[in-house]
DNA sequence: GTCATTATGACAACATACAGTCATAATGAT
DNA sequence: ATCATTATGACTGTATGTTGTCATAATGAC
């Protein structure tokens, strides 16, 4: 393997190992979170959307907010709503793109995931320090328009 | 929405969402890449595992080093050995626990990503900054050990 | 107003991951 | 040496996400 080895001590390597780990253990940390409330992460991840969204999107907009395609999006609100923790309300300007709102119930679940969040949030900012957490979100926002960019313009050349 | 709309604002919640959008847009670039080859993220990821073990690992070992659950290596594993891109070797020390290697098209396949990757990684590392680069790791890393160490933590109290 | 294009939701197939269970091999305590 | 414990692989089910396809609603060019 000595061929490749070059491949795992680069930086750049480093920094997306690091991603793809950080990644899984935000997934996990926010299943336990949220799991005594009956929801996963990716279900708060679409009530997240749909909170920052004040109810006035559809899944299809919803799922352009959040850099997921329709159909994953369809199928947790379509869960949500079987629920009793999100509705489809009529829509004003098109017929079939319902707005998806909250319930009452939903509202309150919401609520309190995000107080049980804030907690761990809170914590985690006090460990890494705000301005390092701050200035790495930058990093990775400069990092990801980077890859995007690259990738618009393989597909622009194809 | 007005009484959990700090927690989007919350220097963590920032991070996280950026780690979100980052892991993805890192596993739509590594698709994007090795695509050509017949491979995927997941495929290369387990054949980078067993690169860096020097086929010295059993399926549940790699998935210990990856951080993964056994079952999901072991798909991956069986699909690339049907494939001939890796092979079962007997293992002295286990009867049933095979090591898993390279055969000689897939170590040519892993190089070929890794320089496909290198590519991309040096690119990344400028744009960035190699500083910047392994600054930001390590803050990720930092983030990752915080978070495990609360999990273990609640899990003990439990 | 008509018609091509786009947007949306519904449905199905597939890829990837996790959890649970089982049988058997390996290990360790006694 | 025996037996309980642990490790491993195989199998099943489920959650999440993607892609592809289709029908229909909405939009825009003319």
């Amino acid at each position: 393997m000595i061929i490749t080895s070059d491949a795992f001590a680069h930086p750049a390597s480093r920094l997306a190992l690091e991603v793809f780990r950080l990644n899984g253990a935000l997934i996990a940390a926010g299943d336990a979170l949220v799991a005594p409330l009956g929801l996963t992460s990716a279900r708060w991840q679409v009530m997240g959307a749909v909170a920052e969204a004040c109810g006035e999107l559809s899944v299809a907009g919803i799922a352009r907010n959040m850099g997921l395609v329709r159909q994953s999006v369809q199928r947790i609100a379509d869960e949500l709503a079987a629920e009793g923790i999100l509705r489809f309300a009529p829509n004003p300007h098109h017929r079939r793109a319902k707005l998806v709102q909250f319930t009452e119930r939903g509202e309150a679940l919401f609520a309190e995931a995000c107080r049980r969040w804030l907690t761990l949030a809170d914590a985690l900012a006090a460990a890494l320090g705000t301005d390092d957490a701050a200035r790495t979100a930058e990093v990775l926002r400069a990092a990801r328009e980077h890859l995007n960019q690259a990738q618009t313009r393989k597909e622009e050349a194809a």
